[in-house]
DNA sequence: TTCCCCCGTCGAAGCGCTTCGACGTCACGC
DNA sequence: GCGTGACGTCGAAGCGCTTCGACGGGGGAA
């Protein structure tokens, strides 16, 4: 193995210089640098990176944890994962896959080692256990989605609410007059994450904002469920053409029911999603939608930990502005 | 932070008696170890990675090269390192995520700076441009898919062999006498990976021991061609009662041009298939299929790997026997 | 011209751990 | 009864890197 010292014997310098060379922190001049990047470059030195870190008190590693919850996304999480690797790897740094599963022990571990400098949390919930554990840490943390108090935390996520204000005005500006907001099932809003009720928020502030007529359902994620809503739906509000789903198992189903009572999506009824593109592609009706910038999301969130390790304040909320893709389940609303 | 000296003071004993205590590497009264433990927990002590790392030329830590390519069916990834993930741990040895996009470069960089003890290369190709320098580190490495040349590699993956015989003796044993393999697009036999001829050796063996009349057919990955092939099927082997599908996104296609075509599946026609469940569950018939145990091929690349870096030799090919799983797509043969 | 300071470099002191050789003690065999 | 190991522990020497203080030399300010 090439070190330091055989760099620096080679060059002509002390290791300390080649050091110096490598990492910018003193100035060295030109032509040092030059004749310490061709000895580098021949003897083909790669600095240990457990001296380094033993000797700097940095590893250059992120931790990632990863969900295994049922109920998750996996192609999602899988680009998310990714993303944070390219990220990462741009600022110079490694990751870490840890699993859910490993839960605060594991988190503890890595960081109380040393082993990584930094977290990322995914699928943070509303009451995480993982929370005070987060805030003790010694090393900066930043979490996907927003627990119920976030305070003294870093956390980045999709805006919900704009999110849903997004696909109401999509539906408003197509001339839709009345328009549903097919929720998460019931108990999501009770103890789930916090984004449900968001974008209940958003949407029925923007259709008031829009002079719509509007109503909000929770449903359950099952076929039946989805059938028994769409027939209260059509029940209730007979004019309804707009239909915003925030519920990824049942916009397959409901939009079957829809049909199955005699509504065309998009003729009679225009409908968008919240949902990653994978599921709003797939169905027979691609889905106008709304998903969670998963490339984006990573790159951000390694960005916010970059600047904590440097020592910079960051926001505590960072919220993603939502972007919508039209596809075929959306039209103007037929003249009446 | 408390360090191994803390530890020691403590326990009233010296650093490497710590050391050995944690280790077992050497022998250490029974009541000096229960000393030393109970100091350990009571100062929360946890050893650096980095200091440990360095003075032991061991960092626990395994490289896991996850591919990004098109076509490759992503929770199979997932699924993939997270048993990689559960199976380190296990062994007292963290994932460190890499990404194809990194490249030889990322493979040599976390090797030669001692950051990984170990690889995990996955998505091998049959003349992947990695694996001279696999040859080359000075770390293990284990590959999932066996490139045309494994020699001085260890190599793990589904026996594609078996499995395209056991698709064909379930076939045989529902009572089918003609039998078709629907394969990969041509381009796969030519440059693609080794797996793809396997099957087919698997699936001619396996019909000729059976005393079945059998072919083999090519696909590109298109619905039109699934058509073509189907309509071929049928206009040449009008007796085919048994197809075993090897393809993944022709898969439902096909299925749906045969029952075009007037065959029932399962009724007129049993259908087997090589492909993830996620893919033979979704489908509108289920499909009884083989997938590749990513969960097993998991652990088991962890476990070789481990024996590596204990010091043992390893097999240079691990085959997992295929395991079939029944749905609905299958069924015994109609009596004539 | 003199003083000061900055630039570029060096030497040495660790960072926290593992490991090797050494040493005292005790039990056992002859 | 003494030699001989094995056992249990200690001390010290690194592992390869970063970083701090120091120092010589040169340029600018006074």
């Amino acid at each position: 193995m090439v070190k330091i010292t055989d760099v620096a014997r080679h060059a002509g310098v002390s290791p300390s210089t080649v050091s110096y060379a490598l990492s910018g922190k003193r100035p060295i001049s030109e032509e040092t640098r030059q004749r310490i990047e061709a000895s580098i470059r021949e003897l083909g030195y790669r600095p240990h990176a457990g001296a380094r870190a033993l000797a700097s008190s940095r590893s250059n590693v992120l931790a990632l944890v990863v969900p295994l919850r049922a109920g998750i996304h996996v192609p999602v999480v899988m680009q998310f994962a990714v993303s944070v690797v390219t990220a990462a790897r741009r600022n110079d740094h490694d990751v870490l896959l840890l699993t859910q599963e490993e839960g605060e022990e594991g988190l503890r571990r890595v960081a109380d080692t040393a082993l990584v400098d930094a977290l990322i949390v995914m699928d943070v919930q509303l009451h995480d256990a993982r929370l005070p554990l987060l805030r003790a840490l010694d090393r900066p943390s930043v979490l996907i989605g927003f627990p119920a108090a976030a305070d003294g935390l870093t956390c980045i996520d999709l805006d919900f609410k704009a999110a849903g204000e997004l696909c109401v005005e999509r539906l408003a500006g197509l001339g839709h007059r009345v328009v549903a907001l097919v929720g998460s099932p019931p108990e999501v809003y009770v103890r789930g994450t916090a984004f449900a009720q968001r974008v209940v928020e958003g949407f029925t502030a923007a259709a008031h904002r829009n002079g719509l007529s509007s109503s909000v359902h929770p449903c359950e994620a099952s076929p039946a469920a989805a059938r028994r809503i769409a027939e209260q739906l059509l029940r209730e509000h007979p004019a309804l053409t707009g239909v915003v789903v925030h519920n990824e198992p049942v916009l397959e189903p409901l939009i079957d029911a829809f049909e199955q009572l005699g509504l065309r999506v998009p003729g009679d009824l225009s409908v968008t999603a919240i949902c990653p593109d994978e599921v709003a592609e797939g169905l027979r009706v691609p889905v106008t939608s709304i998903a969670l910038p998963s490339a984006e999301v990573g790159a951000r969130a390694v960005e916010l930990l970059m600047r904590k390790l440097d020592g910079a304040d960051v926001p505590g909320a960072t919220l993603l502005a939502p972007r919508l893709t039209e596809r075929a389940s959306t039209a103007p609303r037929n003249a009446p």
